[in-house]
DNA sequence: TCAAAAGTGTTGTCCTTACACCCATGT
DNA sequence: ACATGGGTGTAAGGACAACACTTTTGA
């Protein structure tokens, strides 16, 4: 066989987009860069795709170097490829977005890359298109957790009610009656009460739970509707 | 500036899934492609992106070469990057899915490509992960219409609403109530009733209406709720 | 005993669905 | 006149949102 003539050959890499939630806030994993162009400015963790991966492949290669973790929540974004995005040549990105617990996180990182946590309203000056990266995926979150039950991935596997609705309403930026968040999830019988307590949020204590890891699998497609009116997300 | 060192560049292309509505049945666009390999047999139409242009502005020429038409529904579906897609190199391909009106289509259409029109029971076999890039394109349309008032894409700018209902019937493989679909379908507000009827379906003959354009625009990212019990879309 | 957070029930409203009959017209 | 598809209204049930008080316990 010949070859596609004519044609410009592009570098490929990945991008990742990284949400950890610490019990207050909504947050974002970002490396310092390592190598030029924009050495020593805040990025998105990324890499090249090698010759043998496939986009999956190369997306949990590169989370793993980071966190240490495998069998992370992950889910291809957008690709990005305008011509001038990256100044030194010609890259598409293929972006991905990633839930991870934060917990264990802390027990797992690198310290290679310099990576910490951003607060989402203290996001800093990112390089190239990274900030286009971290709107769009924000978005995306809050699209696709109004319908499906991901939240759960930036969760330990066991919290409280309380827990998840701050998380709801971090994702959100606004409250919901605790009552009625309650009854909604508790009636997808996603989660199952365990015996013990937390007790460092409050004196009366507040019961853990942990999702049915198997209902989860086979529900986790299934149209839920979490968030009131949720006529003008997006 | 130096280049990035020890990376493999590889093709990028852009395939356009193409859905239309012939008043009857979902149908898709297919070519006869044009070079090897797999010379000869059905493809989605495609290109390579070129080097000044970002992926909408090669999709969107792409739709046009095909079709002739320009400013059509648009959305990047996926990248798809397997190492083994393509087997002559390996090649990137961003999936783009579109939605036209077929009418339309018909007036423009360019023959250089040997392209038709298939139902979606009766898709060929396709070149490589094409068909894979198809069945995905199906569900986001699914998953899509029932949220957002997307179907209109495929109608041309007068229609009727049996004419709108058969499509949705045959996006979701299922029949509706007349009644409490036009009574969801007119509470968007997205239609204007024309003061003529479409006389060749029926006797009595079915009022036209046109899309409310400014609403549509302004509100098609709102959730809207057209398909009822939408619990197990996906 | 008080403060702070957790937990729990009820009611009214609106949305959604199921369902049936009349209308207009071409043959 | 009749067959065909178009158009419309109502009632019942269910889902959702608004709302307030009691419980627990550490300080």
């Amino acid at each position: 066989m010949t070859k596609y003539q004519h044609q410009k050959r592009v570098l490929v890499a990945i991008d990742c987009i990284i949400f950890g939630f610490d019990g207050a806030d909504l947050k974002l994993l970002l490396i310092k860069r390592g190598f030029e162009p924009e050495k020593g400015k805040w990025s998105l963790m990324g890499g090249f795709v090698k010759a043998t991966e496939n986009f999956e492949q190369a997306a949990s290669r590169i989370l793993k170097q980071l966190t240490g973790l495998e069998g992370l929540y992950m889910e291809q974004l957008l690709a990005f490829g305008d011509p001038g995005r990256d100044p030194m040549e010609r890259t598409v990105s293929i972006a991905y977005f990633s839930l991870i617990d934060i917990l264990q996180y802390e027990k797992q990182i690198s310290h290679e890359y310099h990576a910490e946590w951003f607060s989402l309203h203290e996001i800093p000056r990112l390089i190239f298109d990274h900030q286009d990266m971290v709107e769009l995926a924000r978005e995306k979150l809050r699209y696709k957790a109004a319908f499906h039950p991901i939240l759960f991935e930036l969760l330990p596997q066991k919290f409280t009610l309380p827990q998840l609705q701050h998380l709801y309403e971090e994702v959100y930026n606004t409250r919901f009656d605790k009552r009625n968040f309650s009854r909604k999830i508790l009636s997808t019988e996603l989660l199952v009460k365990q015996k013990d307590k937390e007790k460092e949020n409050s004196k009366k204590g507040a019961y853990y739970y942990k999702l049915n890891k198997k209902k989860y699998k086979i529900h986790f497609h299934e149209i839920l509707n979490i968030i009131p009116n949720p006529g003008n997300l997006h």
